[in-house]
DNA sequence: GTCTATATTTCGATAGAC
DNA sequence: GTCTATCGAAATATAGAC
């Protein structure tokens, strides 16, 4: 229940509201009356915050982006590459491999014909942001002779690509989120493929 | 235009032209009387031959999956294992990168909790079959000593996976659709570290 | 700014003639 | 089986009082 405490707090309200009432039921499905009432908001209100059904599902996708802020640093702090490639998947995957991401990409993609600079919002606030921070890993990593990628770019989205591979199973509803054990399992396989692929 | 010629034929203008809407706007915003429009025929015929709308949908599904058959086989006909991956990696982009496939794709992600039996339709009648197929032939090639994979099923995964990891930005509306050269970045780069990482 | 009540539209589904 | 015409529900958006 998002109570809204009092007036200055809303807007946070029906921010909260609407994320979780689009992120269950998808955009078409959701009306703004129940997103109204779970934000303990008359439906006035949140019109007045937000101009429309659509203003609003923008703002919450932006709202939600920009939580997304990843502390991949940390996680290559230091180690050999090998130990370096596994934290940085294990850290990925444990924010990919959510429901509430899970439920906002596939919102996400479908809407994206009718909102389509969101699309380009959401990969820019995420997977293009570890894409970029791996593939300049491997540069830095062939300037000191520890590896040996000929294509950084390329190599780092495919790198990203093996790891979450399973994701298009849970995403078709073929199976549930992948457990600790599973995860470990292609963090395995991919990271020794690449090692052995990029031997210098 | 989806004419009906005749009496018989208007199943067939129907399931047309439901895959035509369908794949433009999405089902929630998909409407029975534009279908109907579409197909040249009534909205009562449309509910003479499927009864709702979500098992107008589902039967577009299914029978778009019937069609998506697809021929891996000859692809993987001779060839040492460097052409061969080529060849069923270029064969499967040809199958994925299309608009048609794309709008598929993201509808279904969207609607897997509504319809929770169609994304299992989907995914076994799409990449299910490339991906037994190549880890049948990682076993294959294990036997003959031509190539040394040490888990098949997941090493055609994330095969598969690396190939088509730019169709998250399409799907994203990112970027349009990969044309001829830069599938064959992601082919080349792929089969590249592979082959390294799986000599024998 | 916020609420209650309402206008208006859209769309899924149906009734009844042919 | 097919069509025209229509019902009924739901949901977006607005009007007007406080």
């Amino acid at each position: 229940m998002n109570v809204a405490a009092d007036n200055t707090g809303k807007r946070e309200a029906i921010l909260e509201s609407a994320n979780k009432v689009f992120l269950e039921v998808g955009f078409g499905a959701a009306s703004m009356d129940v997103i109204a009432n779970e934000a303990q908001v008359s439906k006035q209100t949140v019109y007045n915050h937000f101009g429309s059904k659509e203003e609003l599902f923008a703002a919450m996708v932006r709202t939600s982006c920009d939580k997304m802020t990843l502390a991949f640093a940390e996680a290559a702090k230091d180690g050999n590459p090998e130990k370096t490639l596994r934290a940085i998947a294990r850290h990925f995957m444990n924010v990919v491999f959510s429901e509430e991401k899970l439920a906002m990409h596939r919102i996400l993609m479908a809407e994206v014909p009718r909102f389509p600079e969101l699309g380009r919002v959401y990969y820019q606030s995420g997977p293009a942001i570890i894409r970029k921070f791996l593939a300049d890993y491997f540069v830095e990593q062939n300037k000191r002779g520890t590896l040996k990628v000929n294509n950084p770019q390329f190599t780092a989205e495919q790198f990203i690509s093996m790891v979450t591979c399973c994701r298009l199973r849970s995403e078709l509803g073929v199976e549930p989120l992948p457990n600790d054990d599973e995860k470990q399992r292609y963090i395995d396989n991919a990271v020794t493929i690449i090692i052995k692929a990029c031997r210098p």
